[in-house]
DNA sequence: GAAATACCCGACTAAAATACTTGGTTATTA
DNA sequence: TAATAACCAAGTATTTTAGTCGGGTATTTC
């Protein structure tokens, strides 16, 4: 599993689609146009998502998708593992240096990290990124928290 | 704090001045052997722990690196935070969708997460790594297990 | 005091990953 | 049959990352 920009942009439009969707299936340029991310590209990060089961598509006119499964089934960690294919980067089993080395060792501390992340994201589901947000849009106006400073950019961990 | 092969590094070379430096300094080029890293780069990451009194240098023949303070004093989320110096990235700050939008929902979702890995990354320090090697040395020409084949590229949040 | 050692420093570059864009095709409905 | 909107494959431009190169400076030993 990997966590980019890319991995955010496609949680940002699972939560638009589970808040606006309920009714007729939402297509990609209304996205495009409420969360402002370009459409070409909203229709990469679906074709994974379609992939995954997590959307379903409707195809002609009065079209667009819809979630796959209930809100409470799908979590951040499903959204963000169908975007960011890992490519299984970096890992010890080549060098010679490895065994009982000092890099094997650091491995385990990563690999704890990325459990402990997975776990994480696995814990949070759509449904619950809905209700905190129609509670944030009620208290519109409200000034910036110290949240809005801070980014993640990337994670990578192979599951 | 970002989290990259740079900072996996560092904690390595850490580890390595942590095992090998309770006598005398440790020249990078012996670190650069040991843990095939180019000693140029090395000098690059050593600057920055410097400059953050993870290591003390010593000048001149026979001198090097010697850690900065106890082993048990030193931990991950230091280090990779000394070489990493994250140029603090993707805010929504000025984003006119922002507000009340779906954007600082998921921040705060990325924020709690980055929190998470700062706390880990926290509570692991030096000595704990260096006492696991040690575990690890006598019980060589093991089989891989499945650790060596989870790596973590990269992580970024801004602390 | 000369030579060797090893830290110090800044700029430069190559490669990879990331974040997009472009230019189409196909299915469905009005 | 015209409009809509999903579908699809390549290609590109930017950024980040990782690492090199070519010097310099402090310190010790002979």
């Amino acid at each position: 599993m990997k966590l980019t920009a890319k991995g955010r942009y496609a949680v940002t439009a699972m939560v638009d689609l589970a808040v606006y969707g309920d009714q007729a299936p939402i297509s990609l340029s209304e996205i495009s146009e409420r969360q402002s991310i370009s459409q070409p590209y909203l229709e990469q990060l679906f074709a994974k998502l379609k992939a995954n089961h997590l959307v379903q598509s409707v195809r002609g006119p009065g079209g667009g998708y819809r979630l796959g499964r209930d809100s409470r089934e799908i979590d951040v960690a499903d959204i963000v593992a169908s975007v960011d294919e890992s490519v299984d980067a970096t890992r010890c089993g080549g060098k010679a240096d490895c065994q009982g080395g000092e890099m094997c060792l650091t491995h385990e501390l990563w690999s704890d990290l990325s459990d402990q992340i997975h776990s994480f994201l696995k814990g949070v589901n759509l449904a619950s990124l809905v209700q905190k947000n129609q509670g944030r849009a009620i208290a519109a106006k409200r000034p910036l928290d110290e949240y809005d400073q801070i980014g993640i950019q990337a994670v990578q961990l192979t599951d």
